[in-house]
DNA sequence: GTCTATACTCTGATAGAC
DNA sequence: GTCTATCAGAGTATAGAC
């Protein structure tokens, strides 16, 4: 994944920051090409469609998902595998920029909904908010488990005044964790 | 606003179905158009723009919120009053398709955010998070007084299962005000 | 209040020179 | 690996008939 050229990295990055603030849809080819002082037809070297950028976008995480729950079905299902998991997947979450993708896939959801690659992604999720809460269970244990997973995606963006990435991520896994221990306290007190 | 035709009423309907559903930049005039039947010519009729279309889907939402933080600004900073300001947000929030509204716009975020109105919710949605958990709380204090604000929005679609609207409305507010108790609890422990 | 017809702009994408 | 030139299609929006 390193041997590719810097350019198609700085495609990468300008066409995740765009379509991240401005939405896919709004941002056109022309756009990111001008950021970068190169044309379009340039980009068409390094991607052969708009969507082929996305597509490698998403393609990391993915994995990153898969093998977290590959992980949790070699688990027994108790509170502490789920602490675990949340807290594994925080650390893979805040790697190599993997919270800005997932933050332009939840801005984007409808604009990529028949994209292949975020159809997966949208399984993919399903699956660990089924690992969380798994189905049968209490209806506000499953909403609970599903909010600490946004709330590991969501404290970069919801903690505004001036407090430093770490705190925010800090901050995110605390909650998370919390939810996850409440969810335990609760959850079969009702189906 | 009910002497309208009707004409524009559905004209309101479909396109925030279509907007939610595929994209506000995705959707064409001409998509809206042909689910109605009409030319694209005769949706000029009733709103200027396409922007227009947004704008006035938008605008009862703001007034309730406004309305609902005009109360809380009259009334003490105590944990009854969120707990109270909570239910009549929800309240709010399930008549007329408000939540539908607030699905919209979560969803498509990144591209509205030249829409006025749209930039005006935003800044609302920051008072409704700043009365919930004010500046100079702990940050795990304010980040669950924004999920408990995230559980009603999305307790609508983050549970699938075949359970009722009710149910999950219901869901959303257990788990809205047990998130405002803990608050309560940890309020001051750190800053 | 809704139509047809049309203007104009921008989009994603391709072909072929350098 | 990047360029110029160009394409067809779709976008929003307008003018004017009915």
């Amino acid at each position: 994944m390193r041997d590719r050229s810097d350019t198609r990295t700085r495609i990468q990055e300008v066409a995740l920051d765009l379509f991240t603030e401005h939405g896919y849809e709004a941002t056109s080819l022309r756009e990111i090409a001008e950021r970068l002082g190169v044309t379009k037809a340039a980009l068409y070297y390094h991607f052969k469609t708009k969507e082929d950028i996305v597509t490698s976008l998403i393609e990391d995480r993915l994995a990153m998902i898969e093998e977290l729950l590959d992980w949790a079905h070699t688990q027994p299902d108790t509170v502490e595998m789920r602490r675990e998991f949340v807290q594994r997947y925080a650390e893979h979450l805040h790697q190599g920029g993997h919270d800005k993708v997932m933050r332009f896939l939840e801005r984007n959801q409808t604009a990529l909904r028949d994209n292949p690659k975020s159809e997966q992604m949208r399984d993919l999720m399903l699956h660990v908010l089924e690992v969380l809460g798994p189905a049968g269970t209490s209806v506000t244990f499953r909403l609970k488990s599903a909010l600490a997973v946004f709330a590991l995606h969501a404290s970069t963006f919801l903690l505004r005044d001036g407090i430093s990435d770490e705190e925010r991520h800090a901050a995110g896994l605390q909650v998370a964790l919390d939810l996850i221990d409440q969810g335990a306290a609760e959850r079969h007190t009702r189906v």
